[in-house]
RNA sequence: GGCCCCAUAGUCUAGCGGUUAGGACAGCGCCCUCUCACGGCGUAGACCCGGGUUCAAAUCCCGGUGGGGUCACCA
């Protein structure tokens, strides 16, 4: 496995502007940056917003924002530009919509006008038999002038490749050799969706072939669907990268890495206080080692000493209090005043006082109970087992509030903006929705953030700390919620 | 469920045919010490199971089991 690498090396991060900027994004452009690094090669910035209903540009300003924050520097980009631009793949669409023709036209791929309504159907039937799975390839026999008329005529249609009826696909990993698939079980995957977006598949594979992306140094989950690439790279006649499949970040329960069990937003780590040079490091001891017998370096040293030939292939569960541990290593390395330097960038900074003293101007009589009122504001994690007494609102039950709770970060999750007046609206909307009296829901919301029943004003003071704090810790409170034994019914006999 | 990947302590890992199976976090104990923390020392804790191959398997092969991924007009 010891191959040469080319001077030429060009890798890619290419993540989808659909949420939080996370941390499997930060750890697989990690060992792409430093792969190109290492080999004197470039690493790009792709983004892939080809969904047009989930993408949003604050997500794309996120990540980069998140991305920079932990240090990776990326030499082409969508803010930057470079040699093969644009890197945001709206802005390519033509380039997809064209590339999906020519295969049409060369007939390694079709138009399939099957409706959502006749997939449903098929989907349902095939469960009940229990025979193959995905679509039927219904469409695959029409000729391309009886397509190309029905196209003319308006209607509505995807393009999908042409997959070998039979053989195998054999794919090569870098890191796990020859892995084979039966082409009789791979789907005619839709390249071209109906609104004339490309799908992943397509657009990726046209992107890193125009952007001369050598090694494909992605998460395993894109492993099974490598074969499809590899079509789609012989159905336009064209050089196939080389694949490297990084083993997923797990949560503690091995599953892959979600925000429900783990704190996933770049932005939770930086605001909860860690250091991106910390968090790098870390990342760069899962599924990789420098060594035997160390585990602390730093990038440019990651840089010097890498190879794949040190990935090992389980599944790394993310370790929050390793991770810590980490953290605190980097921080005693820190002199005294660099520490302070990154208090102030941290939330010692003017700017963040400044937003914290209207909040609490009329609530303080001596400058020392500043700190006392705010306290919340400057931690990551905080304290809900103290408030446990006040974690089910009276007349409530347990039950009753785990699902609220649920139903309020789920609101949260998808609420973008949290600009107060904003966040106070939604609010509102969301315990009318649910049925609950609005001052319920804002005391749980209250407690849920900051784990206090008395606060500077609740929507105010969310928009301070930020979604991905006020996020954490309500999955942290509802985790407490649901170990908390039922309350005694509402008018329970008070014991003598 | 089909297909694919993976498998060393609770967790991250070293090991790439012959080791008293090494390191780190977490745990425990002791030392340092006004407390806590840091630091130091120590301690407990692992090769998933079963077959092969071999003089010799954590290491190679096969099977099982377990975990994970994936089966979208999401990426």
């Amino acid at each position: 496995m010891t191959t040469a690498f080319p001077s030429a090396v060009r890798v890619r991060i290419a993540p989808s502007p659909t949420g939080d900027p996370h941390v499997g994004t930060a750890y697989i452009a990690l060992f792409n940056y430093v792969f190109a690094k290492k080999h004197g090669g470039q690493f790009i910035l792709r983004i892939e917003d080809t969904d047009q209903t989930r993408s949003h540009p604050e997500s794309e300003k996120a990540i980069l924002r998140a991305l920079r924050w932990v240090g990776l520097a990326w030499d082409e980009g969508p803010d930057i530009g470079g040699p093969y631009g644009p890197y945001r793949q709206s802005e390519r669409a033509a380039l997809y919509r064209q590339a999906a023709d020519s295969l049409v036209q060369k007939g390694t791929a079709y138009r399939c006008f099957c409706t959502e309504a006749r997939l449903d159907e098929l989907r349902k039937q095939q469960k009940v038999d229990g025979g193959r799975q995905g679509y039927d390839r219904h469409c695959r026999s029409l000729t391309l002038q009886e397509a190309t008329t029905r196209a003319q005529a308006g209607e509505t249609f995807v393009v999908r490749l042409k997959m070998p009826i039979d053989g195998e696909s054999v794919v090569n990993d870098y890191l796990r050799g020859e892995v084979r698939f039966e082409n009789s079980l791979i789907d005619d995957q839709v390249l071209l969706k109906s609104d004339g977006f490309p799908t992943y598949h397509l657009a990726n594979v046209v992107d890193d072939h125009e952007m001369k992306i050598t090694h494909v140094i992605r998460a395993e989950e894109w492993l099974v669907s490598t074969p499809k690439h590899e079509a789609l790279y012989r159905a336009f006649g064209w050089d196939i990268p080389t694949w490297v499949h990084l083993p997923l970040l797990r949560n503690p329960d091995k599953s892959k890495i979600s925000k429900r069990k783990n704190p996933v937003s770049l932005d939770y780590y930086r605001d909860a206080g860690y250091l991106p040079e910390a968090l790098l490091n870390y990342l760069g001891t899962m599924g990789w080692s420098i060594s035997g017998d160390r585990e602390k370096f730093d990038l440019a040293e990651m840089i010097s000493v890498f190879t794949f030939d040190r990935v090992s292939l389980g599944g790394p569960v993310f370790d929050l209090v390793k991770l810590r541990a980490m953290n605190a290593l980097y921080l005693r390395e820190l002199d005294d005043q660099r520490i302070v330097e990154r208090l102030r960038s941290w939330r010692f900074s003017d700017e963040y006082l400044q937003s914290l003293v209207p909040l609490v101007r009329e609530r303080i009589e001596l400058l020392s109970d500043f700190v006392g009122k705010t306290d919340f504001f400057f931690q990551g994690d905080v304290d809900h087992m103290a408030m446990a007494a006040d974690l089910i609102p009276k007349k409530r039950t347990r039950a009753e509030t785990v699902e609220l709770m649920k139903a309020m970060i789920e609101w949260l999750d998808v609420q973008r903006d949290f600009a107060a007046p904003v966040l106070e609206a939604d609010a509102k909307a969301f315990a009318a929705k649910v049925g609950w009296a609005p001052k319920e829901v804002f005391m749980l919301l209250r407690v849920g953030a900051t784990a206090r029943k008395a606060t500077p004003p609740l929507f105010e003071t969310l928009s301070v700390l930020g979604r991905d704090l006020v996020r954490r810790r309500l999955r942290e409170c509802l985790e407490v919620i649901k170990r908390l034994p039922e309350p005694a019914a509402a008018p329970a006999a008070k014991q003598p």
